[in-house]
DNA sequence: TGTATCGGTTCGTATATTGAACCGTTGTTG
DNA sequence: CAACAACGGTTCAATATACGAACCGATACA
């Protein structure tokens, strides 16, 4: 480990619940002594990545960052953080990965990427993803802004005869979805389409968007639901990342609960 | 200069004109050997700090930047980016410092400091500043969004004898800001105030407010305004660098020209 | 007054950083 | 197509630099 990636492994304390931070804590968080964090935070703070609370002496994150993000924020756009990872996604679940983001009450599709792992396949061909009747528009009216469900309602177009059809029905796929953390569409938008979602965040903290796989529901099996919802989580951590969010807690716990109980098949190692 | 150090440097090569650069690009812009230079975005790569671009291999700034910078803007409000720069403003004119915001098409007063040094002095006790009479606002109207002039023109209250009460004479006090780069209000909001004002800019790129110093009439000499207009160019600079922007090259162009212009009294060393 | 903790400094040790030279690949060119 | 140049990446001896135990002065508390 170069001194160079430990001194910036200190920034990684920092955070909203913990802005500032004395040398002698850092110290403690970071197990490192406190010569050597000294001299890392004057590196750091020579390079405007942290600076000084000049009345309590205590370091908190620096101006250069916020100009760095502009620049990082004009290099990649949202699709480019995405697209890599939705490539992997479909490479590894053999199924098609889609992104959506969502603007003002309205979820676009970003980009999809089909796997040629199958002849049939799903297509993503539609770029407004209906709220009530998608995997990716479920995750947005779970983990969305509130307001989004009234949104949902003006717009309850039936697509198939399971597709939900009254407040009462899409509330219970919500609340369902909240509680596993993935959003799932079994043929609710297309028939023989079985999709899954699950929701990515951004810099502001809040959901901006979903990651999805959309199978072919015939071949649709619990281990391959399995491997899906296990690759979803790790895609929806990297656009997460990519877009400089961070998963709220509640959501990795859900995912960690959903994939354990479904997994009836493997030990627990 | 510590290895740290060296390596953050690299990251301000990285500009919106020049977002993406390659190993031995890197190399000549930093002046470093190539072996040295790749450690350093490696550790930097570790860190999320820069990734690189699969296709080309080229290093741009990475996701990492984009978390720290939410946890910094949730960390340091503006507020508390300008009140100790404008509290040595103050300090070093002697005179009454202040920093707006614009909000909309509002431009609020964020704080202000007066200076011990007079006893006569001035004080900032309004909220709101006039787009049209104040030196703030006039550097709203000079470097923020175009439509905030129809907006003054709707709110043209006459202050004083001096107060700019056509759109012909508002717009020509906006253009010869536009040269100097510096807002300045002779007694056009109050009598017997006079003030200057530079714009600051976030992380946006855009205008975001200014820094001004209010100073009695009777005192203003040309010796002062001279001592105001390089103590605000420093300080626009600072609360600039700490909302996370860059003064426009031609800005600091107006600044220069214009501080140079009126120092007819030192060598140009 | 004594003690604990804070941010910051010193200095000899040894470890991690350095850069010239090298490697394999790619793309260009006469 | 062979020669060449430029690229990203790697090696290794030499040494510059990072390390941490011990120390300092200031502050707070009991």
């Amino acid at each position: 480990m170069s001194s160079t990636t430990k001194a910036l492994t200190l920034l990684s304390h920092f955070s909203t619940k913990r802005p500032e931070i004395g040398l002698s804590q850092l110290c403690r968080l970071a197990g490192r002594d406190k010569a050597t964090t000294y001299r890392h935070l004057q590196a750091l703070e020579t390079a405007g990545f942290v600076e000084q609370n000049p009345a309590t002496k205590h370091y908190r994150l620096g101006p250069a960052i916020m100009h760095l993000a502009q620049v990082r924020e004009a290099t990649v756009p949202r699709e480019t953080g995405a697209i890599n990872v939705i490539k992997e996604l479909a490479d590894a679940t053999g199924e098609t990965a889609h992104v959506t983001v969502l603007s003002g009450s309205t979820l676009y599709g970003l980009s999809a990427c089909e796997s040629p792992h199958h002849a049939t396949r799903a297509v993503i061909d539609i770029s407004i993803f209906p709220l009530h009747a998608t995997a990716s528009g479920l995750c947005a009216l779970a983990f969305g802004p509130e307001d989004l469900f009234q949104s949902a309602l003006t717009k309850m177009e039936n697509f198939t005869s399971a597709t939900p059809a009254t407040p009462e029905a899409l509330a219970d796929l919500v609340a369902h979805i909240r509680l596993t953390g993935f959003g799932q569409a079994d043929q609710i938008y297309e028939d023989e389409i079985q999709a899954i979602a699950a929701p990515v965040f951004d810099h502001t903290g809040n959901f901006a968007g979903a990651v999805a796989v959309a199978s072919v529901a015939s071949r649709f099996t619990s281990e391959l639901e399995k491997t899906i919802k296990a690759e979803l989580t790790i895609a929806a951590r990297e656009i997460t990342r990519n877009w400089g969010g961070v998963i709220p807690a509640q959501i990795e716990k859900a995912w960690a609960a959903s994939i354990t109980h479904s997994n009836t098949l493997e030990p627990t190692s």
